[in-house]
DNA sequence: GTGAAAGCGCTAACAA
DNA sequence: TTGTTAGCGCTTTCAC
């Protein structure tokens, strides 16, 4: 059953004026005298009028919404990057809208190429784990259509960039774990394709290198699905264990990671931080309440939804095309507890 | 800067073509001969042409997607009940937008003015806490927008509703409890506007009678954000534990009410299970890293997104108005985990 | 102060 | 097989 709605038409029509002194009057515009403004605007009201934002879209050739992709709703750090998002867009009046790719190329191409056939005026999107040919994101910058990175970027597109300071984040991080004594440090980072992968992993090598300990190869992990699938997280960590010496800490890249490389470890019945140190970038507001309460690596992630939606409004905003790209990179704060 | 996309015009000046010409061809329309046809896909896909959907929903009267309305995709329930969703939609073309409400009545009655000013073809909806009058609600429905609820659902509007058995979770839970040898067990649940807080704050009674004890009034807390707020999670439980004789085990009735619940228990240096057993609805999937790992309800979420979708679809393409209405109710399931 | 007409991008009934 | 025209709901010149 469709529903239909009641249009400027069937005001017009029933109050015996043209559609465009309605049209006028609904926009309070000065050209139409008071008593005809009136009578429309109390009309409308009694049968509820609402005018139509897909013709409205069509006329204006803009639908004041964007467009946000990320690779799942579920994690913490996209949802609460999201609600920045959100933040941002409702007051300006922009709507959002949110799709997933669980960490697929193929959905993130489909879903690209719905979003910029022009239903949405641009774009934040944090890559997916698994899109490693980034020609469907260069085809349509290159056509003009706004994009902001933030999280997983893409280094050789030019727009904005919203990120933290992942070398950092990582670099206190295993830091942290030099101090703390532990010796032989693993890293689980998402695939290698990704830039915050490899930054991750650079201020890793980057703290270890302070140390006599040269990290082997061995030591370092990454995974296609940056830890979506357990079962790439559980063949990692089996094969961390069988190294020798065996890792005394692991240091995960990534939020799945991180909450998957501890449920791991549990069921493998080892205890952290005693057999092994676990220290890991996380979003959760749960990991006080973990056992035991993580050492996480935080992203601001509000901050940088807020912060790339403003970018992003600015792109879509501006007369002419922008030439200048801001590449912002925020602080990541380590919060240190009970499982280092 | 506005992006500006081919459209068939562009195509048909090109190529000396009619427009109609062109969209038959690009249609692959039987009445075309397969030279133009062969000319303007080329064409079109060099340029670069995509349809522009919102003309097509101009035309069409339809947009070919949904709303959803739910507290908070940070919710694991309802990010998993999305998930449900879009799986469907996807199947079926159709296009899913999501809008948080964070629980404010406001946002709610905003959201669902701009969704249903006919941007979406029917609505998914699991009202907010803090929602008590249903106006809006029932406004739209009564216009003939298709809506469907799912998990907090409004008895009075006739419609499909998809639910979990709220009584019997509830009942199953508190009568875990009982067996466990808890004697005085309290409840906290949203508030008593929301159906489901109702039905469950009843299972909980109705496991209780087949006790001697007869729950006071004192041990049922209602609250207004369903959690979402620690300050009202902190005030209920702080009122429970001054009650002589003080609870031995509470059961929270929602998501945010039982991970805020035991964030409180825990700031507050009271042991789970040994001082207060906890068991609540969550549909976490961090339970069991949890300290201790918590005894649950879960509810069939991503299998309720899928229902409710299929459903609104039918009465989204249904040609006649729809007069019977489902009422799914799904099974719960207890997970018995240390908390308990 | 109000109305007629054109146009946003597309499809479809009707002509040719 | 292709073209012309009208119309989806709305705004906006241009007339009157």
């Amino acid at each position: 059953m469709k529903f239909e709605a009641a249009t400027i038409k069937d005001i017009a029509i029933a109050l015996g004026l043209s559609t465009s002194t309605v049209s006028r009057a609904l926009r309070d515009s000065h050209e139409i005298s008071s008593a005809t403004k009136q009578l429309v605007l109390e009309y409308a009201t009694r049968i509820n009028y609402h005018p139509n934002p897909i013709a409205l879209s069509l006329k204006e050739k803009r639908s004041r919404s964007i467009g946000v992709i990320v690779a799942e709703i579920a994690n913490s750090f996209f949802s609460q990057a999201i609600n920045g998002i959100e933040s941002v867009a409702k007051d300006t009046g922009y709507n959002v809208i949110i799709s997933q790719t669980h960490e697929s190329y193929e959905r993130e191409v489909m879903t690209l190429q719905y979003l910029a056939s022009r239903s949405v005026d641009g774009l934040l999107i944090s890559v997916s784990s698994s899109t490693q040919n980034m020609d469907h994101l260069k085809a349509l910058h290159d056509r003009g259509f706004p994009i902001v990175f933030f999280d997983r970027i893409v280094e050789d597109i030019k727009t904005h960039k919203v990120m933290v300071d992942n070398f950092r984040g990582a670099y206190d991080a295993t830091l942290h774990l030099i101090n703390k004594g532990y010796k032989h440090i693993a890293v689980l980072a998402g695939p290698e394709t990704l830039s915050i992968s490899r930054e991750r992993v650079a201020g890793y090598m980057e703290a270890l290198a302070q140390t006599r300990v040269k990290p082997g190869k061995a030591l370092i992990k990454y995974s296609r699905y940056s830890g979506l699938q357990l079962e790439e997280v559980e063949q990692a960590v089996s094969q961390l264990l069988k190294l020798r010496p065996r890792p005394d800490a692991i240091f995960t890249a990534s939020d799945k990671l991180t909450t998957n490389c501890m449920r791991v470890l549990k069921s493998k019945g080892i205890r952290i931080p005693q057999d092994i140190a676990l220290v890991g970038f996380s979003n959760s507001d749960l990991i006080e309440l973990l056992h035991p309460p993580l050492t996480v690596v935080r992203q601001p992630a509000f901050e940088m939804g807020e912060l790339a939606t403003s970018l992003l409004l600015q792109l879509i905003e501006s007369k002419r095309p922008v030439k200048e790209f801001e590449r912002k990179i925020l602080a990541t704060n380590l919060i240190v507890q009970a499982s280092t």
